[in-house]
Order: C-alpha cells, then structure tokens, then sequence
DNA sequence: CGCCGTATTGAGCACTGTCAATAACAGTGG
DNA sequence: CCACTGTTATTGACAGTGCTCAATACGGCG
C-alpha cells in the first residue's frame, strides 16, 4: 500500500526540477519569474512523487510546505467525525497546492493518480514572493481564482440536482483539461465515483444513475467508467444550469 | 423589518469617514496602516449607505470599487436562470468587499439591514496595495480566510443535515458577533428566513423546522425570530458536527 | 479462469421539498 | 389606539427525490 516507491529525493538527471524545461511552467505560479530568476526558485525546490491514494497533508499538520503539481491529480478532502467526507477540490498540474492556509493546513490532501509534485518550504517561498512582486501577484491571482471555485461549488452543493451537479462537473473537468492545452472532449476521470460523490454531495449510487441518465438522453458516452465523451456541450450545459462556460 | 436604530444619513460630522475614530479599524484591512498612512487611504475613500435589500452590486457588473464594510450586514449571492438562490456569504462590520473579482464582480451583493460601506476606487486600492507592503499582506489574509470559510460551505452544504447545517450556522454567526467584541449569546439573526435557507441550501420550510426542532431539544431558545438565545453551546456544536469551534 | 474491488442496477423507505393553511408580526391608515 | 393589510414565520399533509441496503455486473489482475 504505501511502498514508497524511493523517488523522495532527487534522481540522478533532475528532469522534473529543471524548470527551464518544465511543461507546466506557463500554467503554474513560476509563469511570474523570468528565466534568471527561475534558477533562484529552483534551487529551493524539491519534487515529490506520489502513488495513488498516498497521502501528502493530514488535515491539521503544520504548513510546512506548499507545492506546485506538476503532473498526476490531487483531492482536497475534510473528513467529519463520522466519517463523512467532503471533497473541496481537485488540483491539476499547474494548480498550487497551500493557497489556503497560513500555520496549519485545513485539508487531507491525497494524490488520485500517480502524481508529482514540485514542493518549496513555506519559508522560501515567503522569502521569494519578498523578492519577487510578480510572485507575489500571481499568488493572489490564484488566490481569488480558487475563492471564485469554492464559491462555485458552493451554489453547485446548495442548489443543483444531482444531474445538474455532474453535469456540471464534467464541463468544469473538461473546462479544466482545454485551459491545460489538453484533448477536451473525451475526458478522463481519474477518480473513482466514491470520490465525485463525495466532491458533489451525493451517494455513489446516486452519482452512477446520474451518469446512466446522462447517457440514456446520449448528452455523454461512457467509453469506459473513467472516460466520458460529450456528445452534446450545449445540452449538458443546458442541464448545469449554464454556470460554466 | 428589523428596525435597526438608524437613519440613513448620519450626523453632521462625518464620523464614518474619519478613520482615526473608525470603530471596525482594528478588524479592517486598514488595521495594516499606520496612523499618517491613513489619511492618505481616508482621503481616496467615500461612504455609502444602503438601506435594507438595496442592491449594491449586480453580479456581472464591472468590478470597479472595492468596499469595507463598517456597520451592517451584507450578502453574497448568485441567482440560476430559473431563479433558486444560493448565499456564499454574509458580510459584518470589519470584513471586505471585492476579494473575489478582478475585472467582473461574480456575485450579487445586497444590503441586509441599513448598512455602511467604506467605498474605494480600485485602481486607487491598487495604488495603495503597492505603496504599503503590510497592506497587501493583510489582503492577502483576508483572502486566505475567504477561501478557507467558502471551503467550510462547501463542507456545510455537501455533508450536513438540516439541523446539522442550522447549527452549524448559528454557532458561526456567534463566532464572529464575539469576533467583534460583541455580545455572542443572545445572537441577533438580522436575515430573513429565506436568506438563511438560501445560505444552507435549504426550503424556508425546513429552516424554520429545524429551528423549531432546537428549540424543543432545549438547545437554543427564540424570543423573537430574529434572536438566538443559544441555551447549550456545548451539545449545539455537537449537533454542528464539531466543526467550528 | 477465478478473484476482488469498483460500478451499476434494483427495491423500499426516510427525509426534505412542495403545496397549502394558519399564525405572528409590522406597518398603515382610519 | 385599534382594526386592516401585507409580509414573514410556522405548522401540517403529502409526494417525490435521493439515501440505504442488497444484489448483480463489470473489469483488472493474479
């Protein structure tokens, strides 16, 4: 289960850490830092890899660190004493990870898939937003990009049926992969339903006949249970209730 | 309504504008500046009222001003095409306005009860953003806390029953009436019915279920329905999920 | 090929939303 | 001051939706 697959520390060719050659470098936060600068942020970082369901963050740790993903997906996740769980986001590559918190970190995080990450000490990262306003803007950027989200899902918890939630869900990961210069259209859905219930306030059950009516009114296709092609944009947009674009 | 002791235009002297003898100073952003500083901020700054239900921004508007909110309460809302409601937010005395938006506001703002704004342009908030390190820093907290309350929706409105979400609500609302220095018991719920069932995702109907069910179970007590006499703030939290604190 | 975890489908029920009636309340004008 | 009216809150009855529990199907992997 958590046979850690040995690649904490640095391979011998530090492909990921070369940020010159980083894909995710436009999306990410780096996008802010000049070439010269980048080297500076380089040097404090360190890349972590991570299997699926390895957890990064129990919520309530000290935030020691923050990170950058740079390839796979994570879940941000709050569990309830009962053990209830509420999914508050997805982070793909070029998401920053610790945008939230300030001493101790608010949220479970675990990886998806097999993810990577590109992770700085929070005391670096206070040193370099310091010296680097760009930074420092990019970082609010993101900060009331991913207020703007949470409040999304907050009208999509309060107020969508269950159709209308995945519905919504699939544009906004369809949405999500295009803005990643990724393929858009069959889009895959690394996590299991357990996990899209539990991001969108619903049971399984509930999410699976969601999905089988989807493709019963032929809005979607389901190649397989983590593929979705949609067929009709507009129609499953119609059915979200035209939130997202 | 709620008949809130003031008039709308307030008493010769403009008390409001003087932010030497601002009584939400030491909660505002403007807490981050120092006394010469100020007058530099007081002097791009003008105060708006509003009267109950007035519009103070229609989601979609450029977002041209930013705002502190300095008596009142305020709400967050964005409205479906076919009209359900979903609150993200209500503002108090002390907390800001515009946290979320860079070009086009995401969200309808609307007065509670007879309230109070200190109203600055943006681009002069960007100015002082850039003038005054501490302020920039201080908005930035205040973003963080934005994004982490707006998770703790979506926690509320995914995970939580009915009475779960009221409790929830109501320990919440004392929270930040003590935040303030004010009495936290007896609670004054200044919103309507409604609003609070739009804020937790909720009908009117069960709201008010769910307030009754409390009250029965001796754990608050409404001597009107615009106050909460919280009895038990133990076993309230309790029934919250032990979320908040 | 068989096993195990995940996803889907089915049946029944509880809960919450809907619709409707009543009650409390505030504001208005006589 | 009180009756009248419109608004808001509460309560009741009922139905539909989504959850619970249970069975079946699918798919990856040994």
């Amino acid at each position: 289960m958590n046979t850690r697959s040995g690649v904490a520390s640095y391979t011998p060719v530090p492909c990921e850490t070369a940020c010159a050659s980083c894909d995710v470098r436009a999306l990410s936060l780096c996008a802010a830092l000049r070439q010269d600068d980048l080297s500076v942020m380089e040097r404090v970082s360190t890349v972590r890899n991570l299997l699926p369901d390895e957890i990064l963050i129990h919520e309530g740790d000290p935030a020691r660190r923050v990170y950058t993903v740079t390839k796979g997906m994570m879940r941000l996740s709050t569990i309830l004493a009962d053990g209830r769980r509420q999914i508050t986001g997805f982070l793909m590559p070029g998401d920053f990870l610790g945008l939230a918190d300030e001493e101790t970190t608010s949220a479970t995080v675990e990886a998806v898939t097999h993810s990577t990450l590109c992770a700085f000490a929070r005391a670096d990262m206070n040193r370099l937003l310091h010296d680097h306003p760009p930074l420092q803007a990019r970082l609010m950027q993101f900060t009331r990009a991913a207020l703007r989200e949470a409040r999304d899902g907050q009208i999509m918890l309060g107020r969508l049926a269950p159709v209308e939630k995945l519905s919504s869900f699939l544009l906004m990961m369809s949405t999500r992969m295009e803005a990643r210069g990724l393929p858009a259209n069959p889009v895959p859905i690394p996590m299991s339903r357990t996990d899209i219930a539990d991001f969108l306030g619903l049971t399984v059950e509930t999410v699976s006949r969601s999905f089988t009516k989807l493709r019963n009114q032929q809005l979607i296709r389901l190649p397989d249970a983590h593929h979705v092609d949609i067929v009709d944009r507009r129609a499953l947009a119609a059915v979200a209730g035209i939130d997202q674009a």
